[in-house]
DNA sequence: CCCTCATGATGAGGTAACCTCAGCATTGTT
DNA sequence: AACAATGCTGAGGTTACCTCATCATGAGGG
């Protein structure tokens, strides 16, 4: 019954596209279960730790700035700070500069979490991309690069 | 304070995973917050759509297998269903082959959008991948294609 | 033929990760 | 001094999933 619709020569080049989106979600998919996996160690969400490595790798930075980084509301920052927080992961402070801002900036403990994510999700990555030839890896990080912005 | 942080040629390959991972959700978010906007005329969301795709694609399907065929519980498809049959873009019946069982297969109108959707789809996709080159394209189908399975 | 167990769909209720909007404290601007 | 803008967070909503319990039906064994 699908056999009646028309495939023109026109048409070869948006079946991939769809397949492009459609495989992209699917990869997205494997690659959250995947994530979820690797994280249930340190009792951190995606998103947590998807932050600690922000503010590993800038330091302090305030709420606003965080969520700017992370691409989400500022009011979403404030949830994933909580929960790391609660884990004793990062710590907040006033900011000296502005009696409203917070810093939020990681503990001892979150900078050694934090290289354990990162480690394990080099393991995980492994497992995922490591099917993958070099050549391939490299272009899909430049694709992706340019995709994003 | 960012600066004392060590790169050494070691994490180059990592940081480049770590990288791949990260970009990949970026580009994930985009396409969804782009998604959601091309679908938005027909009122079905990105679930809704995928699902009517599969339903054209095969014809009518028990519930189960729509599942399995979107790789979600049964009790979500039973959801997704719900949505698009409100809509009038697909229709329930029973198994004949087993009263315990339902059929769901799309209506005139469920293919008519299916279509149109394929076709909005299109130029989503050329909208977020038509910077691309088409040897980039090609690539990036490949590869998806590679880590999906 | 009945009894038990498996299976298909669904009601009830939960969760995760986001969102907006309103409110409060503070800051900068006029 | 007045006021708009900014930074954070409480309250509450949405989406897209999930599990578990329930009910009808089906299939096989005694």
């Amino acid at each position: 019954m699908s056999a009646d619709i028309p495939v023109s020569p026109a048409t070869a080049v948006s079946a991939d596209e769809e397949g492009l989106a459609e495989s992209f979600w699917a990869v997205a998919r494997r690659l959250r279960h995947l994530s979820r996996q690797t994280l249930e160690p340190w009792q951190v969400n995606p998103g947590q730790a998807r932050a600690l490595g922000v503010l590993t790798r800038h330091g302090a930075l305030r709420l606003s700035a965080l969520a700017e980084h992370l691409r989400i509301a500022p009011r979403s920052a404030t949830e994933v700070v909580d929960g790391l927080q609660e884990r004793g992961l990062v710590a907040r402070r006033p900011d000296p500069a502005d009696r409203r801002a917070t810093l939020v900036s990681p503990t001892d403990e979150g900078v050694r979490v934090a290289a354990a994510i990162r480690a394990a999700r080099h393991a995980e990555a492994e497992r995922l991309f490591g099917g993958l030839s070099p050549a391939d890896r490299a272009h899909l990080a430049r694709i992706l690069r340019t995709l994003r912005d």
